[in-house]
DNA sequence: ATGTGTGAATCGGTTCACAGCC
DNA sequence: GGCTGTGAACCGATTCACACAT
């Protein structure tokens, strides 16, 4: 009966909370010291009562007319997160977007130190990317063991990108995080996330379709260009568009 | 009356619409005529229904006993994404990943052409990225007019990120593709997107410590790691996992 | 016989509104 | 008085299941 009971957290709710985590950062290197649901909120992007509901699926961390301990809930969020240690990542594919990521160094400091960068194509293999040595695919069930590899990140072209994923959940990494154009299967044991520039593109392409493309042909009647575009996570009501 | 009759699409199912373009893209490629709402979803990831409710709002394209004719549907597909014709994007911010995007390529070739890259600041400027030369921030009202500048790509660090979204608004660009790890606010009229690898990361990490974090301690009742993984737009029920 | 298109049922998530506690 | 925690109402999106067209 120690700890906070580990309830069963939307999905919804999880995209959200690195958004909290990221907040409570914020106020904790402003000294702030108390957090109250409305203000938390405003710098998360959201309304008050979704931050309320989102943080009692972690526990009852606030104190009721008085708000959060920004300190406290900074330690429950990471420790719900998983953030309490480093998950060492591995990139796959030494192309351009796989040395930007590798260079990118943002990933280190948040706790997921980039312990390798792997490629299949041999003529890539030994190049220096940052402090780090291209190394082969093949290597990849060693490199996952030896160095506790927790995450992979799929930075290849498309055409590979399953197998790569195959490569990965058979090295017992099952955290994916998939930059590749294409849709993947993985097995239900394993988690995928994708990040898909062209999509995003195209997404606000048909919204910004929608709000100018009437006008000289078929104005059409109620169509209003409402345009709201925060998708996903976002979409909040009347108040200007957030996002994250 | 000519026309499909634009009806309003939900933000779910336009967030998914790429998804489809890119598999009838990869079907007429390769010569196929005619597919089923069953096939579509499996190369998209998703389930039939979802598939015939999602093309269903775009119109009666499909043929009872038949399936959809790929060509036309694609069609009817471009022009409801508006990739009829391109959208010229403005990058700002020339730093690591600003370069790296504007090297990346696969924006032009998909119908939106990187027009500028520019940034602050003043020792940046001049500097030539792919064949592109780095321009000043202040010029980017006159770059945005000139080029017909529809999409502006936030890459700069979160500290400057909603000045640059203001500006980019300001200058009549109100599409943005938001990389910069903060919540920016723009007006209603606005559509913005974004790009987190660092909360991408830490979605991650929460499922995995689920996944293995019981056991030792407190291993509850039915704590099942079902970790699913895919949020946002995926979140298939018993089939594997599956992103895009 | 086959596969779309769509109302109806269901589900997950958001918002409301207020009781409970400081 | 102020703010959290949470059932209840609500809303959007998903899934079901079948009438309908070919």
């Amino acid at each position: 009966m120690a700890d906070p009971a580990p309830r069963r957290i939307p999905e919804a709710t999880v995209a959200r909370l690195p958004v909290y985590f990221r907040s409570l950062v914020e106020l904790a290197e402003a000294k702030t010291t108390t957090i109250s649901s409305e203000r938390l909120a405003e710098m998360a992007g959201v309304n008050a009562a979704k931050v309320r509901k989102d943080l009692s699926y972690l526990g009852s961390y606030g104190t009721r007319g008085v708000g959060y301990d920004v300190q406290y809930l900074l330690f429950q969020m990471s420790r719900a997160l998983g953030l309490t240690h480093d998950w060492p990542v591995v990139i796959v594919g030494a192309g351009n977007l796989g040395q930007a990521l590798a260079n990118y160094g943002g990933f280190g400091d948040r706790g997921f130190p980039v312990v390798a960068i792997v490629d299949a194509d041999a003529s890539k293999v030994g190049h220096t990317i940052g402090d780090l040595a291209v190394e082969a695919m093949d290597d990849l069930p060693a490199i996952a063991a030896e160095r506790g590899v927790a995450i992979g990140i799929i930075a290849t072209p498309a055409a590979v990108a399953q197998d790569v994923a195959d490569h990965l959940v058979a090295a017992g990494i099952n955290s994916v995080l998939n930059f590749a154009p294409t849709v993947l299967n993985v097995p239900a044991e394993a988690s995928i996330r994708k990040v898909d520039l062209a999509v995003e593109l195209q997404i606000l392409s048909f919204y910004q379709q929608r709000q100018q493309g009437f006008g000289s042909v078929e104005a059409a009647d109620g169509v209003a260009g409402a345009a709201d575009g925060g998708a996903d996570t976002n979409g909040d009501g009347p108040r200007p568009n957030v996002s994250v």
